[in-house]
DNA sequence: AAGTGTAGTGAACGATCGTTCGCCAGTCAA
DNA sequence: TTGACTGGCGAACGATCGTTCACTACACTT
């Protein structure tokens, strides 16, 4: 039923504030169901919906759809325009850019030489680590024992490091080239 | 022990995976523990260092410093540092970015018209709603009931709005300005 | 060598979990 | 009016949960 979108409201509110889903009772309790099979049945038709799953523990996790945000929530908020493209299924920004948690570290940038890539002094950029990379990747390396951020070419069946500012060069590595990590997000803070 | 650090490493691989905290027998499994009282004592430890918590219900949640990242140093601070002490930079990037949540909005970069300012399309901005900006901020601005994006500047007395691209025109608004919020923050996630 | 503190083990326990089933009330179409 | 469908209720059930406790193994002190 169309109610179903007012239990998930709650779910999505709770599961912002605690960044878990709760339990049969206590969902019945938040929800104002007074039993737990009511619930369960909620959770089938959400599941049914893609809102909710569980893991190969039959533990219940949210779902791919669980963070869409209702178009409703922007309007309310204030917005003039119903502009769907102002909508996020995202809940917290380090969750949108951290995948791999235990492998990622940030990397305050120094130097423009990434500037027309919208890399700016400054700027914090998320690292992933990992030795392989694509051509194409910025890539965080490691040159004359300090961070290197630049994009992974291949030039002549050799990988070359190509900044994004024709004032700096191409860097060429003797030898093999230590790859740091790939580039997975980038942070800017004005002011 | 040091040894809690690469637990934790996994607990936060496993819900950036899942979304939600595994169970001890699962977490004993996960970690390569071989009791669950092993889990409770760990858990123990991580909720005094205030990475984990409990909700109300008892159930385990992820604290305050769960969200934490490595914050490195340009210099080569040696990421595979394995015993280096405790004390590295951290950073929560929601923190970081965004200080007054309820006021503050992320929204969908369309088109290219601030690229020189090194917002791209897609990119992500954090928006604080507020009237009032100053000179050289960059705001979201309500033109022709669209949000525009934009440079706010001084014009002979007057406020307009100046695109960080030669190819757009500067607007010069008839009347009154309507000014949404000021981008406090740009978030960009790659591949 | 004895003592102290710190992970980790393994078993037991009551509490809580999510499931399941039968039943009820309202809605809607035939 | 009947019958099918739907959402919710309440109770019962076995499985799993997290806790607790006694014990082992190892690393440091003194």
């Amino acid at each position: 039923m169309s109610n179903d979108r007012s239990y998930l409201d709650q779910l999505q509110d709770y599961y912002a504030q605690h960044r878990i889903l709760p339990s049969y009772s206590t969902m019945a309790g938040l929800l104002g169901l007074k039993s737990k099979s009511s619930v369960a049945a909620l959770v089938a038709r959400l599941k049914l919906q893609d809102f909710l799953e569980v893991t190969p523990d039959k533990r219940l996790k949210p779902g791919g759809r669980f963070f869409e945000r209702l178009l409703a929530d922007s309007v309310r908020a204030g917005f003039p325009s119903p502009a769907n493209d102002t909508q996020h299924d995202m809940l917290t920004i380090d969750e949108y850019l951290v995948e791999r948690p235990s492998q990622t570290v940030l990397v305050t940038v120094k130097g423009d030489s990434m500037i027309d890539a919208g890399i700016h002094p400054g700027d914090i950029v998320a690292v992933e680590k990992k030795q392989s990379a694509n051509v194409g990747d910025i890539v965080v390396a490691i040159v004359d024992n300090e961070f290197t951020l630049k994009y992974l070419e291949r030039e002549k069946g050799q990988f070359v490091l190509r900044p994004a500012n024709p004032a700096y060069p191409i860097i060429r590595p003797t030898g093999s080239l230590e790859i740091f990590g790939v580039v997975v997000g980038l942070v800017r803070k004005y002011k």
